[in-house]
RNA sequence: GCCCCGGUAGCUCAGCUGGAUAGAGCGUCCCCCUCCUAAGGGGAAGGUCGGAGGUUCGAAUCCUCUCCGGGGCACCA
């Protein structure tokens, strides 16, 4: 729609242009068209007298005027204005505008989705928590948004791989270690002998427990059994690691989100990857040696300073093989590659970026895409909760879910964009109300359904054949406002995948949904008069497509009865 | 000190990447079911878009400066 009218614009420049009204190359190659926020603006408005006003020497109105005059003729342009300082207000045509029914109807959960990836492939890592706790409500943020994030790059065309990356031999995990260990021991965080930085959630003696009596974990590739003996740090570190993952990906399991692979961070040693990333750095020559470690020049890539690879202590820091593991993203072919973070680890980014760059191996400057989201305060009866009773110092993402459900957690850490602060209220999110706006949405998912019920009840099934050949009588100012949100919907997927703002989503259905409400108000489906009847379950019957293939996206579910 | 992210209605936040009179939800006030789910809808009130300059026909949006809040500036991750 909005490219056929952008040539109809064309086709009127360029007739302008041969006239020498306009100067030639004063004209846009694609001309400025954007959907009116005001209905009375018409439905597609351009600004393009305005802007080319001033190369053509002539008043925008003037200008518009002629534009206007030499438009081709086309049945989708019901009629066309000028308005305001000079804007050309395209207003289309009823059944132009209602044909969307159908494409929805006919196109099902093909509708919205479309090729622009060309099956090129692209990563999204997320989550990539530590092994050394339960999930917080950061990484259930993190969740969601990647996740989201993979769904959309999936339905617009690319080949998604979904990683998560750990970390399961730092100084981190010897940490959990010796955490585990004193537990093992009986010590508990009060004891003085308790390790310095040890972890002090309970969690951890519930590692040690079942570490000590022998229990068995499964997680990712590997099958831990514990063992009695509590000076085996290895076998301690082993099965800790091993445990805290496994219930990691429970918590996972039990919020819908799921990874193509978990990358461990040993594999990059044992692949022999960080030794041929730091070859690959002397190589090239961005790396020197002082101070007894081996330094990378990231000033050469815009970095505020070089920074360490390899420590004195001959171990490397934790940057070096994130070069190393987003290398591998790049060699394993994928053109895209998007990581998100907590917003915390926003001062890696230039360091790896030029690390990745002093590689030399073609990686263009601005890969990877990083989203970064910011921290998430959960509310409960107006005030902040801090404290898990197992995690200590966190409230985790299994207390969320336990406590809200899946949908609800889902859609409010998706219904902000990634760089705002999120406000998590529970009491709202427990709501089964319509001041919750999961429900609001699924509820009108519902209410389509119970319409169709009620037809069906009637004995006034639907025709889809009466109703497609009757989309025309859909002109009530609701019916129009419908059509056009049908309309929007694949731009809006096009856009929240291609900006990695997955937050437009839930904006947009949340639009569509109040547009239904108010119509389902103002006007009854089930009326006598046949052919509208149809027209109408069928436009109501697109709208509850649109909802559920939204709802689907957003990893939440779209109930038929509330 | 330097870098990143926020600052929009009483509260929580959108604002389609520079367009027309700045929007929504909640909260407050008024109204709408003999009718497909009132788990809904309609309306009112509520704004110096943190502030000051600048660019532009046109700025919440871009640039500079500045104030406030959060985060980051490791041979931790």
């Amino acid at each position: 729609m909005k490219t056929q009218l952008a040539e109809l614009l064309s086709q009127a420049l360029a007739r302008l242009q041969a006239e020498g009204l306009l100067p030639a190359g004063a004209a846009p190659a694609e001309p400025a068209l954007e959907r009116t926020r005001d209905r009375a603006h018409g439905d597609y408005a351009s600004n393009v007298a305005l802007a080319c006003a001033k190369a053509a020497k002539r008043k925008p109105r003037e200008l518009a005027e002629a534009l206007v005059a030499a438009l081709p003729a086309s049945a989708l342009i019901a009629k066309v204005e000028i308005a305001g300082p000079g804007f050309i207000n395209f207003f289309l045509a009823a059944d132009a505008q209602a044909a969307v029914v159908r494409r929805v109807l006919m196109q099902g959960e093909g509708y919205g989705r479309s090729n622009t990836g060309a099956g090129r492939k692209v990563m999204v890592e997320y989550v990539s928590a530590n092994p050394t706790g339960p999930l917080h409500v950061g990484h259930g943020r993190a969740a969601a948004i990647g996740d989201t994030l993979a769904r959309l790059l999936a339905a617009t065309g690319w080949e998604v791989t979904r990683e998560f990356y750990y970390n399961d031999a730092g100084v981190q995990i010897a940490n959990l270690a010796v955490s585990v260990q004193a537990r093992a021991q009986g010590l508990t965080p009060e004891s003085p002998d308790w390790p310095a930085d040890g972890y002090r959630g309970d969690y951890i003696l519930e590692v040690a427990k079942a570490y000590l009596a022998g229990e068995s974990v499964h997680a990712d590739d590997r099958e831990v059994t514990g063992k009695a003996d509590p000076d085996d740090t290895d076998a301690i570190r082993a099965f800790a690691v091993a445990y805290l993952r496994r219930e990691q990906d429970l918590d996972l399991k039990a919020f819908g989100v799921g990874f193509d692979r978990y990358f461990l961070e040993s594999s990059l040693y044992a692949d022999g990857l960080v030794e041929a990333t730091v070859a690959r750095l002397a190589e090239t020559g961005h790396s020197y040696e002082a101070d007894g470690a081996l330094w990378l020049r990231s000033t050469d890539f815009g970095d505020d300073k070089d920074r360490v690879m390899r420590k004195r202590d001959g171990t490397f820091t934790y940057f070096l093989p994130d070069v190393a593991y987003h290398r591998t993203k790049w060699e394993r072919g994928h053109v895209r590659a998007i990581t998100e973070l907590g917003a915390d680890h926003h001062g890696s980014l230039a360091r790896v970026r030029a690390g990745l760059q002093a590689l030399d191996i073609g990686i263009p400057a601005g890969w990877p895409e990083y989203v970064l989201h910011q921290m998430v305060t959960v509310m409960r009866g107006g005030e902040e909760v801090k404290i898990s009773k197992r995690a200590g110092g966190y409230v985790t993402l299994r207390d969320l879910i336990d406590e809200v459900g899946r949908d609800a957690t889902r859609f409010f850490f998706l219904m902000r964009k990634a760089d705002s602060h999120l406000v998590f209220d529970v009491d709202l999110a427990r709501q089964q109300s319509l001041d919750n706006p999961v429900y609001y949405l699924q509820y009108a998912h519902a209410r389509v359904c119970s319409v169709l019920r009620q037809a069906g009840e009637k004995g006034l099934d639907y025709d889809e054949a009466a109703g497609f050949a009757a989309l025309a009588r859909l002109v009530e100012p609701h019916e129009e406002t419908l059509l056009t949100l049908l309309d929007r919907y694949p731009e809006v997927i096009e856009l929240a995948a291609g900006s990695d703002e997955p937050q437009l989503l839930p904006a947009y259905l949340r639009e569509l949904a109040q547009a239904f409400h108010a119509y389902y108000n103002a006007h009854a489906f089930l009326v006598d008069d046949a052919a509208l009847r149809n027209a109408r379950l069928a436009l109501i019957l697109a709208v509850r497509r649109v909802l559920a293939s939204g709802l689907d996206l957003l990893g939440v579910s779209a109930p038929e009865t509330m």
